[in-house]
DNA sequence: ACAATTTCGGACTTTTTTGTCCTATATTAC
DNA sequence: GTAATATAGGACAAAAAAGTCCGAAATTGT
């Protein structure tokens, strides 16, 4: 459990620009929160079951995994665009790209000296 | 030699929007201009030399053949992200895509019955 | 040279996105 | 129950992006 002023010190950004993150991110499931003293947000699921999908589904949505890359609306498998099916192929490696990975491996990683010292 | 005015028309689209477009178009050296009487557009070079990449390019940039997917400034081979080596694979992937394919291609697929029935 | 036509480029407006702040509401400890 | 502390959510402000318009400059044909 941690609270927004305490989150924007460490990661030195301003308290409410934070808050409003935060929020969204509740919003969207993948915080919980509790007001009052000793309150705070916290995450909604364990960390290994939030996979990189998730962060994308809440910040940017999902939109690519089923709209045409090049943006017909009437492209399809019966009516492909030019670059249908090798955009099948390389969509379906992205997506397993972001289930294949969560954000208890992922934290563990950055904590190697190398990214402490330069990321915020 | 396309004007303004008869592009416009047949996309159905704000002569004011399409021109801006345009000319940005010229500017990124993707489109040719011709001032005065008969003058207007034309492609930059010979359609079949115009790829998908040139075109993401000119409007949306190429930041992703080496940037960080997951935005960390100090990710490289030596110190790579969580995805580093496979997203290596995914955007090589993308670029060969975008790089494979010439809009004289699309072009022509794109006059299949199918597209001119809901494309404007 | 002149009139007509076309792009050019900047000014301006509108819309959308991003960021800030304030009050209300919930929760805790005493 | 009260005081202190935390998030919630909407109002507001600022900034960025998208879209519109207009006068200037170039080119063409007569």
């Amino acid at each position: 459990m941690t609270s927004i002023k305490e989150l924007a010190k460490k990661l030195d950004i301003p308290y409410h620009f934070l808050a409003k993150i935060l929020q969204d991110l509740v919003y969207k499931g993948l915080l919980t929160s509790q007001k009052g003293p000793t309150g705070g947000f916290a995450l909604g699921m364990p960390a290994k079951d939030i996979t990189l999908f998730h962060i994308v589904e809440a910040i940017d949505g999902v939109g690519f995994t089923n709209r045409c890359v090049l943006g017909f609306p009437e492209c399809s498998g019966k009516n492909p665009c030019a670059v249908h099916e090798q955009w099948a192929g390389l969509r379906d490696g992205i997506y397993q790209m972001l289930v294949g990975r969560n954000i208890a491996e992922i934290a563990k990683e950055m904590r190697k000296p190398e990214y402490r010292a330069v990321a915020r």
